[in-house]
DNA sequence: TCGATCCTGTAG
DNA sequence: CTACAGGATCGA
């Protein structure tokens, strides 16, 4: 269920307790989610380096190729005690040398896992936190596009990492309708936007570093306080007037009809 | 740019 | 039972 901050959550986790071992083999339980040869990629390899890309993950792999994971909507990658500690909705394992597992698990069976070259890797737009990231290159991504706001802002190759909730969370706190042309804002507004996704994103980081990284299966707490999402027919927090719900590229968007006019 | 599709689980 | 789910891709 991760978006960026959860991605970057299960990153640090990984590095923190699987950089640099290695894996004695690797068991693919669910092929249909699996591409390339990954059993024979992992036999022996070692985890040099965990990558994140927008919400896609790399595993740099000591024998060349990277292993790309990506999570969608219900994935998780986490490192257990002993790799024969599986759950049913586990689609693959590494085992590594010292006994534990870095297992992927994924109820939904959306995610995915292939094998790549060094020189094919992923690319997305810019990290909404890094450094490169500012109202001027955001306003430069937005010229002339008639997109809704919502769906530029879930576009992965312009800025990367936001989600169903980020995205409308945003959008709340900039003050803009989401069917808005995105490309229709001005230049205040285009600043406004860029200081919610820096806030919403940076809040998200934190939290999830605290809550979501702990081991074993996703933890589904307290997030940071939401504004709109899943919130149709509840108050708005700031105006009291009844969130509204409407669907946008096949997914539902909540906002507040007066808050974001 | 929209809708269907990939899968399974859960809430209403 | 239906609707919907924090994602992305494909074809019309």
């Amino acid at each position: 269920m991760p978006e960026m901050p959860e991605v970057e959550a299960v990153c640090r986790r990984l590095r923190a307790e699987a950089e640099g071992a290695t894996i004695r083999r690797a068991r693919i339980l669910r092929p249909s989610m699996a591409k390339g040869d990954i059993e024979e990629a992992c036999r022996k390899a070692r985890l040099t380096r965990v990558e994140r890309r927008g919400k896609n993950i790399l595993l740099h792999l000591s024998s060349g190729p990277v292993l790309h994971v990506h999570l969608r909507m219900t994935g998780n990658l986490y490192v257990t005690v002993d790799h024969r500690m599986l759950v049913t909705s586990a689609r693959a394992v590494f085992e590594l040398t010292d006994g534990r597992g870095i297992v992927f698990e994924d109820p939904r069976a959306l995610g995915r896992i292939a094998l790549l070259e060094r020189d094919s890797l992923p690319e997305v737009g810019l990290d909404p936190l890094s450094p490169e990231f500012t109202a001027e290159v955001l306003a430069l991504l937005v010229r002339g596009s008639k997109r809704p706001a919502k769906l530029f802002l879930m576009d992965q190759d312009k800025v990367s990492g936001l989600g169903n909730i980020y995205a409308a969370e945003a959008l709340f706190r900039a003050g803009i309708d989401p069917r808005r042309a995105v490309g229709s804002l001005r230049r205040p507004r285009i600043a406004r936007l860029y200081q919610a996704i820096v806030e919403v994103m940076r809040a998200a980081v934190e939290t999830s570093d605290r809550l979501y990284s702990s081991p074993g299966r996703l933890i589904e707490a307290e997030r940071q306080e939401l504004m709109v999402y899943d919130r149709e027919g509840e108050p708005c927090r700031v105006c009291r007037r009844p969130i509204l719900r409407l669907a946008q590229g096949g997914r539902s968007t909540y906002f507040c009809g007066k808050c974001q006019g």
